[in-house]
DNA sequence: GACAATGCTGCAACCGTTTGCATTAATGGC
DNA sequence: GCCATTAATGCAAACGGTTGCAGCATTGTC
């Protein structure tokens, strides 16, 4: 039932090879045949199978996308500019959700790996050895996680823990925990480590709860005990849990930021919308989606799985790009935090550490 | 580079064919060599080309998932049980967004088409004739949207928007807004129809504003207009716009419920969380996801697309199904709605119209 | 008028699988 | 000891395209 190449030949009287021509390389057919051959095709629906084309020249015009979780708010915008991104170069995107599973993880991307010209692999769960294992099969990104030997989009959340706890420290709070996030995350390590020797240089206590799932149930769920720890300040693992936790602290009577003030990181559109309204670490998922695709498709461009051509033995994997990005990201300060146990009576006109909060240039601090 | 079927067959010392049957058909190799085919297999880290297998077969076992927009926090819980029910009969579901753009629904469902067994219409935007006119391209169901001919699963919206209002008037509210979504959505005309009916019957008025984007920024759009209009609730067309109202209400020095009661759709996690939290339609939108699903892989086993076999020709397309499934909706009450300027001062026992909001039974009340 | 250059088209091999059919060897029945 | 079964494997044709190569006119040049 479908029409194939086949038919449109017989339609218009050329031989498929002809067809192919007037598809993948125009110049190549006489301009009368051309235009014989496309009113054919246009009148019987004619549409070149993806897959089959894939077979013989490796090339799909397809980008995976597997991510750790659709529900969080923070992937979106990512999906959305590498979608977009990757139209511009005329290549669709499959997206697939793991669950924040890592069985899941592998599974789809042994799934997606004929069927795509490469995969962006986003906070993934599993291990650094199997990714590096998985990408002899499919060109690999990574993003939110820094594997030797492949390229890799990262955000600097070291720099945004930094800020953060240095913005809590200068509002005078001493105590402070940091809600961990999922066991497996690199950003987890990386803010952990750079929250640990933020927290050590201002003078103040860092205590880490976790980890914890990263969604606004796992936030809620550590309130208690962020409460009976008796800290004056939290830096959450992302917008979510900081949501989560602003929200059941409320409910225990504990009032934010008066009595505990609290740092996001991700700055998601839900961010603005709660109230208070979070003070959090924005990152530039955005960019990260498009720098992923280019990064994907640069790769990808200069080494064709299909090739058959001349150079296409021992170059393959020599020009391997594993360039590594870092994207800065931005303190933004709102209505969840305030003045702690040691805060200064008054501000002070020069304040010795971190950005001030009350500095007439906005509320958007860059952390680089 | 990668490795192929025939790599395997001659590290075995068989035939391609007897691979082939290794895996597609192991009960016809002997035990022997299934297991010498196998170990070369697994050592050589051979894995089936599934786009080459579908080539012939006609079956890719893979599903496409097209959704106006990933950001909206309404379709996840749908993406994920699609996408576990699929994986459940050995699918794999591939996402992707069409940013609310009717031609990048179109443009996609050409490039999914013969890369997935049937692909999942999740609230279209574009004419109902172009749908059935794609749906000859590849199996289609839609959801959210009523396509003679094809296979669709609906979510009662109408019977949801009748309870709102009915609430809504049993409250004492008399002028009633309702912010209508985009354009070509089924549902919103369906809310607006069965909202339409509700207030007359309880002798209401309602004010239809709109369309607006589906989103927080939409109902922030339309708040002064809201204000100004003298309505003393509103029944918007999801919960993202009626919580961007809220929040813009509140900016405005409206105080909800206390002034303007406000109703959500689809009771995402988000309306949960915010304050006050959001009274709304729940959707079953999980149920939605694994319906569909399987209206599609009973439609898809019935007529693959490759089929040689002999009922092949004029069999096709006749089977088909059409089935038509209503999922009920729930009225979830909660802090956003309260006492109109009609209302009684005592709550009387037995309220004559609509589900009383203080019943025991608890808030959540079917509108089927 | 012979010859080379050029433009267009057809031929056929190939991509990695599946599958109906033919072939072969082993088994069982008589 | 012969023949009919049966089990296991190989052969080759598909599936829907792409592409190097060859063939054939047509044109231009001398």
């Amino acid at each position: 039932m479908p029409v194939t190449i086949r038919d449109v030949a017989r339609a218009s009287g050329v031989h498929i090879s002809t067809v192919s021509r007037t598809f993948s390389a125009p110049h190549l057919v006489n301009p009368d045949t051309r235009v014989r051959v496309l009113t054919c095709a246009e009148d019987l629906g004619y549409r070149p199978n993806r897959a089959a084309r894939a077979l013989i020249t490796g090339r799909t015009h397809n980008l995976g996308l597997i991510i750790a979780d659709i529900a969080n708010p923070y992937f979106p915008p990512l999906i959305k500019a590498a979608e977009s991104q990757a139209r511009r170069r005329d290549y669709h995107v499959f997206v697939a959700d793991t669950n924040e599973d890592p069985t899941a993880e592998e599974e789809l991307v042994h799934a997606l790996a004929k069927q795509v010209d490469g995969v962006l692999l986003c906070s993934p769960r599993m291990s650094n050895s199997l990714i590096e294992q998985l990408s002899r099969e499919v060109p690999l990104v990574v993003v939110n996680r820094q594997v030797t030997g492949l390229p890799c989009v990262l955000m600097d959340v070291g720099q945004g823990a930094r800020s953060a706890i240095e913005h809590l420290v200068g509002l005078g709070h001493r105590d402070i925990a940091l809600l961990g996030g999922p066991r497996n995350s690199w950003t987890n390590r990386e803010m952990r480590r750079a929250a640990g020797t933020a927290a050590r240089a201002g003078g103040a206590e860092l205590t880490v709860l976790g980890p914890n799932a990263p969604t606004e149930v796992g936030g809620a769920a550590v309130a208690e005990q962020v409460r009976r720890s008796g800290v004056s300040a939290v830096l959450a693992y992302n917008d979510l849990m900081a949501i989560g936790l602003v929200e059941r602290l409320d409910a225990l009577g504990v009032r934010v930021p008066q009595e505990v003030s609290v740092v996001g990181v991700d700055d998601i559109t839900l961010s603005r919308l709660t109230r208070p309204k979070l003070t959090t670490v924005a990152t530039p998922t955005g960019a990260a989606g498009r720098t992923a695709v280019d990064m994907l498709l640069q790769q990808d461009v200069e080494s064709p799985r299909g090739a058959r051509g001349p150079g296409s033995g021992p170059a393959l994997g020599v020009r391997r790009t594993t360039a590594r990005v870092m994207l800065q990201t931005d303190l933004v300060i709102r209505d969840s935090t305030g003045p702690g146990p040691y805060a200064r009576p008054a501000p002070s006109p020069a304040a010795p550490h971190g950005p001030d909060p009350h500095c007439p240039a906005g509320p958007r601090i860059p952390t680089g």
